[in-house]
DNA sequence: TTGTAGGCGTTATCAC
DNA sequence: GTGATAACGCCTACAA
C-alpha cells in the first residue's frame, strides 16, 4: 500500500490551524509572521505526519522551478563529470536540483536540450558549449532566464562566467619547455571559435614572444575538434611537414586529449616521448597521470568550476542584473615524465 | 523584454474555443475527440502563439512529473557517464528528462538523494549503486515507484535489472588466460556485499573449475571498493603471498581501477605485464587501452545498459506490476597487450 | 463534439 | 498574528 502523501492541509489540520497559517509556519522565509507557539505545533505536527512540501504546487504558485538546466557537449568527456559534480552539490546545497543535457556539439540538439529546459521552467542555465558565438545567449537573455558560462566566456564578456586561466596557463607550459631548452616548440591548436582554443592559441603566441622565441607558422596545426583523432591527425601533420623527421623537439597541446593522439602519433612515426619530443598536455584529465609517459599538463581545479559557477548563478537568480562576474581560476603546471630537455645536437 | 508566457487559454482564445478543448486538441491521446477542423484550428493557434504547455501545471494535475531520478555512486567514474548517456537519450525520446543524483557510496548522502528526488516527485528510480542489500528498494516499492537497477542486481531478483553476464565475462576472460597457458591465475575480487564483486568472483570460482585448475584461497584476495588504491593494495598482498615473487603468473581482476592498481603494484615490485604477470580487467573503460600496455578486458555495451534500462522504467511506469525483466547483455573480451603465455620455466 | 466546473497543493493578498 | 480567498496552468468527470 503506497504511503499516503500528507499535504500541508493535513498538517494545518492536525496544529489546529488554517493551511495560510501553517504554510507561513513551515516556509522559515515567512516564520517570522506567526507567533513562536503556532510554529512550534505547526513544525511538530509537520513532522509528526512526516510532511513533504510539494515542489511542483510550490513551483506552480511561485513561478520558480527551483532546477536549473545545464548543457554539456558530452558527459562522456571526463572534464565534465567533476564540474557537473560541483555544480551539484553547491545547488543541492540551496535546494536546487541539476537538469543535465548532452548537445554533441550539435546546433540542433542544443536547441532542442534548450527548448526542453525552457519549458521546464528551468530559474538559470549553465553552458559548457564552448562557442564563442551563441544564438542561445541572446535568446536566454531575452527569456530572462540567467546564464552562467562555464569554461568558455562570451564574445563580449556579457556574461558571468567561470573559467581557468587559459592564456596564462599555456604560458606556464611553454615557460617549463623554454626552461628545458626547448627552442622548437609546436602548438596543436584547438577550434579556434571556441573560446578555450582560441585563447590558448593567443597564450601559445604570447607566451613564445615573451620567451624570445619564433613562432613558425609550420609548428601551429589547428585541430578541428578536441579529440584524440584531430590530435593524431594534427600530430602527423607536423611530422610531416619535418620533412620525414619533425622539426620540433616539443608540442604544446591545447588539451589533453589532443596530447593523447600526439601519442599515438609518435609510436606510430617511431618517436619516442620524452627522449626525441617533449609533450605537453592541457587539463589534467582523470587517468591521464597513467598513461606513460605520464603527461605533463596544465590542472585546473574542475570541481570548483562547478561550484562557483552555481554561487554565481544562485546570485543571478535571487537578484537579476546584478554585476557581471567573471572568474579566472588559476592553472598549475603539473610536471610527469613526458617533459625533457632536447635531444643533443637539436639545435 | 521577457517573453509572455503563453497559456492554455491564450491558445483557446485565438482559436476560438474553451480551454478544455484546446486542451483535449493539444493532447494527442485526447486528441480524437475532438472534430479534426477544431483541432487544427487549435493546433495552428498553438504553433502560432508559441505555446509551450507548462509542464509545472501539468504535473501538479496529472500526479506525473516526466522525471525519472538516477541514484549513481559517483558521476566521475568513467563507467557511469555512458549508461547516463544511453538513458538520457532514450528517456528524451519519450518526453522524460533525468535528475541524476551522487551517492558517493554513503548511506546518509543516498538517503538525501533519495529523499530529494521522492519529493520532486519523480515517476521513477533507476538505481545503479550496487549495493547487494538495500533499504531503499523496499521504501521504493512501498512507495509505489517503479526501479530498475542497473550493473547490479537485487538479492532476491524481484527487480527489474541491466547488467552485464558477469559470470560469463569473468569465464571469458579466465578461459583466454588459461588458453594462453597461465594456471597459477590469481582473482583480485571485488567488494562482495555489491553484486558484480559477488558474482564475478562467483564467476571466477566456476571458470577455474571448468578448467580444471585449482583455485588457491591464497591467490584470491578481495578489494573493498572498485579502486585502482585497493587494486594497489590487493596486488601488493599477492606478491607477499609470493614470498618475494609472485606466486601467480596472471591476475583477473574485478574490474579495470583494479587493474590499474596492478599495473602500478606490478611497476613498484619491478615487474613487467605480460612478460612476468598477465592482467586482465573487466569494463573496457574509456581510456584504458590508452595504458601501457593497453589493457585486456571484458567489454559490454554501457551506452545500452542505459537504454535499455530506460526502457524498462518506461514500461513500469507505463503500467505498474509488469513482468519483472532482467536483462543480461553479452560481454565481450577485447584482447590487447596485458595478456602474454606465462614466462618460461614458471610451471 | 464541446462546455462547465472543480481541484491538484501551495502561497500571495487581502481582511479581521 | 491568523483566517479567508483566490489564483498559478492544466486536466477531466460530467453535463449539455
Amino acid at each position: 500500500m503506497p504511503d499516503a502523501p500528507v499535504t500541508l492541509r493535513d498538517v494545518a489540520v492536525r496544529a489546529g490551524v488554517h493551511p495560510a497559517t501553517a504554510s507561513r509556519a513551515l516556509n522559515p522565509e515567512t516564520r517570522i509572521l506567526v507567533s513562536e507557539d503556532t510554529a512550534r505545533r505547526v513544525l511538530d505536527a509537520a513532522e509528526a505526519l512526516g510532511y513533504r512540501p510539494n515542489p511542483v504546487a510550490r513551483s506552480l504558485r511561485t513561478r520558480r522551478s527551483h532546477t536549473v538546466g545545464v548543457l554539456i557537449p558530452d558527459l562522456n568527456n571526463p572534464l565534465f563529470p567533476p564540474m557537473v559534480r560541483g555544480l551539484e552539490d553547491r545547488l543541492a546545497a540551496a535546494g536546487y536540483v541539476a537538469l543535465i543535457g548532452n548537445t554533441d556539439f550539435d546546433d540542433n540538439r542544443e536547441r532542442m536540450v534548450f527548448d526542453q529546459m525552457r519549458a521546464r521552467h528551468v530559474d538559470g542555465l549553465v553552458l559548457a558549449t564552448a562557442r564563442l558565438r551563441h544564438p542561445l545567449l541572446a535568446e536566454a537573455s531575452r527569456a530572462d532566464i540567467p546564464v552562467v558560462l562555464i569554461n568558455r566566456l562570451a564574445q563580449d564578456y556579457s556574461f558571468p562566467s567561470v573559467t581557468v586561466d587559459n592564456e596564462r596557463g599555456v604560458r606556464m607550459a611553454v615557460s617549463h619547455l623554454a626552461g628545458l631548452g626547448h627552442r622548437r616548440i609546436a602548438h596543436i591548436a584547438g577550434p579556434q571559435e571556441m573560446s578555450t582554443g582560441l585563447s590558448r592559441y593567443r597564450g601559445f603566441v604570447t607566451a613564445m614572444e615573451s620567451s624570445g622565441l619564433p613562432v613558425d607558422s609550420d609548428l601551429v596545426v589547428f585541430a578541428k575538434a578536441f579529440t584524440v583523432e584531430e590530435g593524431v591527425r594534427c600530430s602527423r601533420l607536423l611530422f610531416e611537414r619535418g620533412a620525414g623527421r619533425p622539426g620540433c623537439t616539443a608540442i604544446a597541446a591545447a588539451n589533453d586529449m589532443l596530447a593523447v593522439g600526439c601519442y599515438a602519433a609518435l609510436d606510430e612515426a617511431g618517436l619516442a616521448c620524452p627522449e626525441d619530443i617533449s609533450v605537453v598536455g592541457f587539463n589534467d584529465m582523470p587517468f591521464i597521470d597513467r598513461l606513460r609517459p605520464p603527461l605533463t599538463t596544465i590542472r585546473f581545479p574542475h570541481y570548483q568550476v562547478g561550484t562557483e559557477a552555481a554561487q554565481l548563478l544562485l546570485e543571478q537568480i535571487a537578484e537579476r542584473g546584478g554585476p557581471v562576474k567573471i572568474l579566472y581560476l588559476a592553472p598549475e603546471l603539473i610536471v610527469r615524465g613526458s617533459t625533457a630537455p632536447p635531444p643533443p645536437g637539436s639545435a
